[in-house]
This record gives structure tokens, sequence and C-alpha cells, in this order.
DNA sequence: CTGAAAGCGCTTACAG
DNA sequence: CTGAAAGCGCTTACAG
């Protein structure tokens, strides 16, 4: 269950080296690093400060956090099949405005991939710990539910990332941004440019947010066209000989629809060099969408009309809740939800400059 | 020095409420845990097994980790400037790499974004912990070499990842690519194709391996071309944006060259737009070459060449490291060295397909 | 203002 | 095979 290995020899400078060379009481020291300072005279602060660092001493956070039941950590938990999770550009924004929030306030921040939600529950049966989770989770409604009903029973707070199922029992919330809303502006914007024939582009895993665009995308295309010019693929994980070889595949069967509407920019901008590899030229044979509007949307030509997401907004607004939580004991609201803004370039409207 | 904020209320299941509920002693539970089966009956083995999924019992690490003078933890820490640090796509698989390899070790890691050296030292003379460092630093060698000295004092052993001064009496060692070899590869395949002067694009913040590839593209390319034939400009963080306006100056006073050297794929590709979008055509006007080689050298119109470098094994490999120095209490190697292949693409070479 | 003592949850000798 | 005791480095009442 754990694993443990050769024991080391090194022995720590602990508050009592430090109050012996201060000729102070431990205590005084205790009170020192918790910035107590009117509990001494000025002259044993100084002897203390030269203590410290005279012998670089750092105080163990491990026995503050088990003496204060208090871990000063966060732990993201990202629930991705891809071991090179950190890669997405979604993500990464996500843990670094989590990350670089945390650290502002003294907390230091775990990161952990896992494949899916089973793995979730055996690490966390074991031995992971900390004052509060982000969770940022993908995998079917069930499997979603499964992990964070179960990870709510350590009773660790918990912010949700992107999650659009409701938990209203368990002592958590939700930060996410207005995915729906992100696809209403791409749909009423294929739609106005004239388009009338659409191909869905999912990526893989399943991710809460990328279904919920694709229900609005899918309703309201449905209602302008019918059914039967609104159709789907799914291109895994994004990576783009991946995708190319899809949509190749996909093109050598069907004829190409007026727009094409990618969930991600990734996919989106592959989508589109394979459309101009053969030929079609795009916006004007053919238009193209993508989903996040992070810097790669400048990169094709003609660039790729995105929605501007805040994922690193995200992640830091995640940081804050944590913050707010763990100072008043609860959850002062249940969901943050952050606008998205329509990105138009040269994928769908000619003469537009990026 | 330290933050603290109002304690929870929450008592956390122990070994105790297990042995209690299981009727063992508390050792016999620590037993268990740490897979010592030999030492208990099968019966208490199973009431040991009941009792920790009834209650939900997880060990505190914590307090593990006080007793054992071990953390079960590895803290990467990043030098960067940007907030957004995890999003530059070397970094983000190099996290991956450690973090997923980790992972499966049992160990947590702890990500901690810095933007400077010296703000590094306020945080470790705080309170940050772990088992072993792995240090992603940028900044000036002197910067870089101060905080590795002060890093070292802590006791902990360090793995440096892409770094190239040498600390010979320190305990670490350094897992890098061979950017220099990488570096070559360009400048004789430029070279090849004809190209008489060049343009080298720096990106911020200094990053010991970007000098490594500089120093070797100034030294290879002077001496095939004469001093006068080889420029330099900085390009910030490789913001799109920036590069393009910086890019766009540089033009207004200067004739292009035969080939813009990027030292990475993203102010490669914004090069390349930003020929194109001015009627300098790739590659036949001017070559782009980028370095990198992540998914984005694709993006392009034409694809980038760039040198395929492998962030994910880089931080696959220092995971390895970290094991290998705990288990036997010492590095057994210096250095690890992974090799870079050049990926010839549309930038450079006509008639090349990607 | 300063100090001795107890205890956070574990593990490790050491007795029974 | 099982149990009582000490101690990892801290903080927090509680006495002096």
């Amino acid at each position: 269950m754990l694993r443990s290995s050769p024991q080391k020899a090194r022995r720590h400078i602990t508050i009592k080296d430090v109050a012996k060379r201060a000729r102070v009481s431990p205590m005084s020291v205790s009170n020192f690093l918790n910035e107590r300072f009117h509990l001494m005279a000025a002259d044993t602060r100084a002897r203390i400060t030269t203590a410290i660092a005279a012998l670089g001493y750092r105080p163990n956070s491990g026995a503050r956090g088990l003496r204060l039941n208090k871990e000063f950590s966060v732990g993201m938990i990202i629930v991705d099949p891809q071991p090179a999770y950190l890669v997405d550009p979604f993500i990464s924004r996500v843990a670094s405005g989590l990350s670089s929030r945390l650290a502002e306030m003294g907390y230091a921040c775990t990161v952990q991939g896992l494949p899916d939600c089973d793995a979730t529950n055996a690490l966390f049966a074991s031995h992971f710990r900390a004052d509060a989770l982000c969770v940022f989770a993908s995998g079917t409604r069930a499997a979603r539910r499964k992990l964070i009903e179960s990870l709510a029973r350590y009773d660790e707070p918990i912010v949700l990332i992107e999650e659009t199922e409701r938990f209203p029992k368990l002592d958590l919330m939700t930060v996410r941004q207005d995915d729906s809303g992100g696809a209403e502006q791409i749909a009423r914007h294929l739609l106005s440019l004239g388009a009338r024939s659409f191909l869905l582009m999912m990526p893989e895993p399943i991710w809460p947010a990328n279904v919920a665009r694709e229900k609005v995308l899918t309703t309201l295309l449905t209602e302008a066209v019918g059914p039967n010019r609104v159709m789907r693929i799914e291109c895994g994980y994004g990576n783009f000989t991946a995708v190319q070889a899809i949509l190749g595949r996909w093109l050598a069967v069907n004829k190409p629809v007026d727009a094409f509407v990618a969930n991600n920019d990734q996919i989106g901008i592959a989508a589109l060099r394979t459309l101009v590899a053969r030929g079609i030229r795009v916006p004007s044979d053919a238009m193209v969408t993508g989903f996040g509007g992070f810097e790669i949307w400048h990169y094709s030509d003609p660039p790729l009309t995105t929605v501007i997401s805040r994922a690193y907004e995200l992640g830091h607004r995640s940081a804050e809740a944590v913050f707010r939580r763990l100072d008043t004991g609860r959850f002062d609201e249940r969901e943050v939800v952050l606008p998205l803004t329509l990105q138009i370039s040269g994928s769908t409207a000619i003469h537009q400059r990026e």
C-alpha cells in the first residue's frame, strides 16, 4: 500500500537548535515563526533572526501541519488518459493560474494526473492529502459523479473546474466558463455567414464542457438547417497527424460541408490545414472554427475563428475560492461562471484581418 | 513568516480508529500499511482490510513523513518570470513526464513557478520541503549558480533540468538534451541549402539551453559566411503579436535575410506568418526554422523545419534519477544527455512533404 | 515576558 | 504473533 525506502541519515535543523543558539526557549522561536512578536523582547527577536540565518533553518511544514491539522497545500487532480496531460493548452493555463495564486499565499500546489476515475480512488485510498482539492475531470457523467462523490468522503473542500454536474449536498463549488454561450456565439456567427451544413469535430476524452458545447451547437444548428445537415466525428486526442488522417477518411466518403466546427483549436487548425492541402479553400469553399482562443489560433493561414476562453483565470479563481472556503469554513457561492468572447478571424470571414 | 488560518474542526480517522474497529493493536495496522503481512495472522489482516474500507481510512502522510524523515514528494521548481509558466510547450512536457512517473511510484509532485532566483530563496527559507528537487531555471549564469548553491544548502538531492553550469562539489546531477548538437544540425542544414545571411531570433527569459544553441549557431554560421551576415534580435516571451511587431520593425530597416533562425517553434511560426503576410515567400525568398518540434510545427503553411526535442522524456528521466538517488543514497552519474533529431519541413525545403 | 508539558498520527525498537 | 512506550518537530494551553 505504501512504499518506503532506506531512511536518510540527514538530520534537520529544528526549532530546538535555533532556540539553543539564540539562548531562548523553543516556543519563543515558534512565536517568532508565527509572527507573534509582541510576545517577546526586541532583543529576543533579534537573536532569533540571527540564529535562523546562521543555521539555515527552515520550519518543518509536515510537523506543523500535523500539529495544526493543516497541510498548506492544495491538490490539483486532472483526470485525463494522456500521460502528457499538462500539455493541453487549456489545462496548462488552469494549472498555471491555480499554482501561481496558491504560491502567492504560501500554499504548495500538488498536481496529480490520473488516467481515469478508478485510479483516483486507489490513489486517495492510500496517501494523497491536501487542505483542498481542485478537480478537473474528464469521463462520463456517471464516472465523474462517482469520483467526486468518493473524493468528498475525505472531508476536504473541493473546487470543481469546468464541471457541469451538480452536487447540492456536498461541500464543494464549481468554477467554470460559459461554454454554452460560447457555442451559441459560434453557431450564430456561422449561420449569419450563410453556412447550411456542418461537421462537428469532437475531441477525446469526454470533457463535460465539450458535451455542453456540442449540445448547444447541435440544437441551434439543427433548428436552422435540419438534422441531416449537422454531422459529427470523433477526432481523438487532437494530435495533428491523427486528425489529418481521420478527416481525410471522412472526406473520402463525404462532400465537404460549409463549416467544420472543431471543439478545440488544435483540431480546428489540423482540419484547416487538411482542407487547404486538398485544395479546399478556407473560408470561401469551407469555413473552420475552433474553441479556446489560445496562441495557436494565430498560427494557421488563414488564422482561426475561435472563442477566447479564460483558462488561466479559471485557475486563479479556483485558488481564490479555496482561500475563502478555508478562511470562512464554508463556500459562499455554489458557482462562478466566466464569460467568453468570440474571436472572428480569417477562417470564417474573408478580408477580416487577424 | 508563516501564515495560519482558522483551524478546521474535522477530525481525521487515525490508525487507532482502525485498530479499535478491527480489534487489533495500532501497530498491527501500521504493519499492515507497510505490507508486513508476515507479522500478522491471516484473520488479523482480513479484519484490518475490512475496517479500513468501512471507515474510509487514509494514512496521514505528514505524520508518517515526520516519523520517517521523508516527504514522499518531489518539488519541481521552475524559474520563469511568466505567471503562465506551465503553458510553454517545453516546460509543460517536462512537468508532465516528471509528475506522471513520480505518481507511478507513489510520490507527489509539487510544482512551484518562481519569477526569479531571489524569490526562490525566500520561499525555501520559509517552508517548502520535499525529498528531492527538480530545478528548471532561467536567468543569468550568476543568478542560476547562486540559486542552485543556496538550494543545495538544504541537503535535498537536486536534479537540474537543461542546465549547462557544472557543480562538481554538490549532491546533484543534470538531465538535458544535446542542444548544441541540435543547433549544429540546423546550421549545417541551412548552409547546405545555400543560405548566406541569418537572423537569430532569441526568446526571453534566458534559458541556458538557448544560450548553448546560440553559441553554436553563431560560431558555425559566422565561420561560413563572416560576422556581418549573422544578426540577432530579442523576441520577448514568444507571444505571437509581440514577435510580429518586433520582426515588423526589424524588417522596416533591414533587408530580409536568407534564413530566420528562431530559437523556439513559437517564434519560428510567428516569424513565418509575418514574412508571408508581407509577401516574402517561404522558403523560396527566405527560410525559417524553429526549435522544439512540438505539435505546432505542423500548424503553419508551410510547416516549420525544427528540431524534435524530447522534453517529456527529460521529465521522465529526472524522476528516474530521483528514485535511484533516493534508493542508493548517491547519484550514480553526473549527467544524462538525450539526442535530438532534425525535422526538415516546408519552411526550408521546397517540395518537402510534412 | 519565558518555560515545562502534552499531543498531533505515525513507526520502530523492545518486551511479553 | 501482539502490545506499551518513545519520539519525529512542531504549537498551544497553562504555569511561573
